[in-house]
DNA sequence: ATGCTATTGATTATCATTGACCAGAAAAAT
DNA sequence: ATTTTTCTGGTCAATGATAATCAATAGCAT
């Protein structure tokens, strides 16, 4: 019998249990909250690789055998340098649209960045792959104008953050 | 048996269902839709690619899978259409980065930008001026990733407006 | 006739669930 | 002190359920 959103409601739970700590971090067993979700516990593996990972800020700790356990830190920064970092080392040296369209994604769920401010990064890197694609030198000043007119349009037909 | 105006109608169904959300982004399964509006599934995605982007003030996210789904943003606001034709009359077909500059500049004084959309544009204009000039074909994705970067750095180290 | 827009279906990619098997740590047995 | 057992968590591959992409047509407006 499969259940509806497992991976969710089990991410949402985990969630809520960082919500609920005065730390940054909550400690959980694995057999405990797959048999709370009546799944098998390779389930939770899933949730952390996919929803749990540096990539979404958060870092995990576990250890094996008596007293093992599984530690979820949520990823904290005390200087806007840090958070910068964080944002490089995520991003690395090359990137496909399609992961920056994720990052972007998990950045404004967590309101890092206003959905307005990821529009404008998706507009601009959509607009670069563009110019990529066909290469022509001139015609510069055309090109800011495209890409200028865009984002402001944009811009302008949606209500302040 | 092809149908008539079927792309106009999965898109004015899609406005339909945003119009009526408190939300500014709207959930569905494009399996269903593509039932409700008796089509293949790849229907939609021509819809949404067509109709949806982040050029006109849209931004989706979706998921595949169990549980998959296709969420639409909806960024824009119907109304302000000559806002934005003002922003397309003063930059015109060519521009240079003075110019963008000034105009950038001027937009948020007057606060229809936040300082940090103001940046964004600023550096997506440098950039593209920048790869104009070497016109290296290859190496795109490095090339995204850099101009992510340096977008998602600025956000992060200027203070919140 | 030409070029843009729309439709379709085959193929590919991604996400979620499950279970069999692997690895490590502590307790128990020797 | 060493070995064995037990009790954890980790990894991986198979499967099924979606959504995305791509290329081939078809329709339509100029």
């Amino acid at each position: 019998m499969q259940q509806k959103n497992l991976s969710r409601n089990i991410e949402q739970y985990i969630l809520s249990l960082l919500d609920g700590e005065l730390e940054n971090f909550v400690t959980l067993r694995r057999k405990d909250l797959a048999e709370k979700f009546e799944c098998v516990p390779s389930q939770i593996n899933y949730v952390l690789r996919s929803r749990f990972r540096p990539e979404h800020g958060y870092m995990i700790d576990s250890r094996r055998g008596e007293h093992g356990y599984i530690k979820i830190f949520r990823i904290t920064y005390t200087t806007p340098e840090e958070k910068a970092q964080h944002s490089e080392d995520v991003i690395g040296d090359t990137i496909t649209l399609k992961e920056s369209h994720r990052i972007l994604e998990n950045l404004a769920d967590r309101q890092f960045i206003t959905q307005r401010e990821r529009l404008l990064m998706e507009i601009s890197l959509r607009h670069e792959a563009m110019i990529m694609e066909d290469e022509r030198q001139d015609k510069r000043e055309e090109m800011y104008a495209e890409l200028l007119k865009r984002m402001l349009r944009s811009l302008m037909l949606i209500e302040e953050d």
